[in-house]
DNA sequence: GGGGGCACTGGAATATTATGCAGTGACTAT
DNA sequence: ATAGTCACTGCATAATATTCCAGTGCCCCC
């Protein structure tokens, strides 16, 4: 393995995708090869196979311009990459219990931080949730299975602790 | 041949592109064979080869979604495509001269061309370039490198020929 | 009519991207 | 400790896209 895996306080997958983002931004890359050696440049050994999925991930299109191929971050990738930050911020703040039950997942917030939150969260559009419903110190969210929702918990948690 | 080459009155390339926007706006098209057998459908005989020289000119971004990948017309591509498009107009108009030293290039254009040229210059967002500023005659355009400059300069003295 | 140039195309060769599979370390529950 | 998940990754390969090359028809000029 490159790099170790998942593990509070190390380089993680976010960190190699936020890393893909800024050189996308920057730079016109037009494969992967070319976007691995960029990040190789910058102490990131990745493979190929890595990437593409990376790039599925982050939802970057490869647009065809007069120059070859490029890659671009959609507006929609931008977007849920700035709502996961305001995540980040949000949840650690405002987070106060969450538990769940068949595909339902019910977290508590403190008060008034159920809408700013959930705002956030729709628009991080996690892939495992169906969709969030908001009050004052309470967001339901629906999930797509049983198992998606204890990912979703665990990563709410997470999220929680900074 | 599958169709008759470019002639007045015939089918001709320029419809079978409008019928691939269409065809792409209309369904989920996630491959140039899937694309293929949908033009087929329609009545145009066309072979793998040219749909991905279609595409490119076309400007369609191939994006991946949770659904596997997915051809589109971006609004991106689109606003980019319409610059390249002002650019390659109004750069045989107005071009006068282009110069440059380090990171800088600095075009000159005939009285009152610069305005418009950097307009469209800027939306057009060449990676090369970190940004422009424009006065009446003048363009003062910032490069990220010597050898972005030097790619920026070549690449508008090309598109002043017309 | 006979080049020569041009725009366009398909098939094959090539380049690039997506994915099945197996292996790894972290974590959890038993 | 052991077994069972899970998230993540690379390698090998399948799937897909791009490019090279040769061929065709049209048009213009001699």
């Amino acid at each position: 393995m490159s790099r170790p895996p998942m593990s509070l306080g190390q380089p993680t997958k976010r960190d190699r995708q936020k890393a893909i983002l800024e050189i996308v931004e920057a730079e016109a890359v037009g494969s992967q090869e070319e976007l691995r050696r960029l990040l190789v440049g910058r102490g990131w050994d990745v493979g190929q196979s890595t990437l593409s999925r990376d790039l599925h991930e982050l939802r970057l299109a490869r647009v065809p311009t007069d120059d070859g191929m490029r890659y671009v971050a959609t507006d929609q990738a931008v977007e849920t990459e700035h709502a996961r930050a305001a995540l980040e911020t949000l949840l650690p703040q405002f987070f106060d219990r969450v538990d769940g039950v068949g595909e339902l997942v019910v977290l508590h917030t403190l008060a008034g931080g159920a809408q700013p939150v959930a705002a956030a969260f729709d628009t991080a559009a996690w892939p495992d949730v169906l969709g969030s419903v908001a009050g004052d110190d309470t967001i339901l969210i629906i999930c797509r299975s049983a198992a998606a929702r204890e990912r979703v918990i665990r990563k709410l948690e997470k999220m929680a602790e900074g």
